[in-house]
DNA sequence: CATATTTATCGTAATATTGCAATAAACAAA
DNA sequence: TTTGTTTATTGCAATATTACGATAAATATG
């Protein structure tokens, strides 16, 4: 069906599934790569480092907007990209907590 | 058209986002923290824990299994499914390289 | 052997994602 | 105002994902 049935998850991990997500894009974690590595805030030079067209550009920034993990302030006709540091803290903490968890040693098979 | 251009982004990029992808799922999550919890491998007692239709169930764990975060062993007409902890340990530094990244402090807008 | 149990696979319907051309919107500069 | 520049949005087409019923495959058990 294309539809997740999230209402049978827990909060957590759906919140978990849909960061994983966002990250789920090799596009995407270009652009947040570069948004980290470039002192400047970005903003379409990302069309020309990422080669993708424009309008997919400006739709996968959508999507890291959505969540809260990039930011962009209009500056003139460009629009200037960046991180979002609290967002991105928090999100690496719910991540964090899922990557770390420990695993129990009393395993019988495997 | 739903097909990601993959040959343009690093390689590092694509494991990232195929590593990601596969979190981006809450039944795979559910799975992946149950096996944690538990002490005893898994099988069939998936399908009952997490709401989902066993085919379904079936489908998320062969995901799990091809990229190599859980395994399985063929026990009676059951499968035991437990988490691989040497795969899982490569996934989590790949992951953790990109979480954990700096962000310049240099930035002059946003 | 016949039957039950457990898991995998196939087929299919519904929905989501990706990518881009075309175009709109917003602003700067001449 | 007209023209250029930059980004967002719309509207597709192609492909991927999710879910599950039906069924197969494998192994127990009677």
């Amino acid at each position: 069906m294309g539809l997740a049935k999230s209402e049978i998850f827990t909060r957590k991990q759906n919140e978990i599934a849909l960061f994983a997500k966002v990250f789920g894009h090799p596009a995407r974690v270009a652009i947040l790569e570069h948004l980290f590595k470039i002192d400047t805030c970005i903003c379409g030079d990302l069309v020309n480092e990422i080669g993708l067209a424009q309008p997919t550009i400006s739709q996968h920034l959508k999507e890291l907007k959505h969540l809260g993990l990039i930011k962009g302030t209009i500056d003139g006709t460009s629009v200037c990209y960046c991180i979002d540091k609290d967002n991105w803290l928090a999100m690496k903490n719910v991540m964090n907590a899922f990557l770390n968890q420990d695993i129990t040693e009393k395993g019988s098979c495997c």
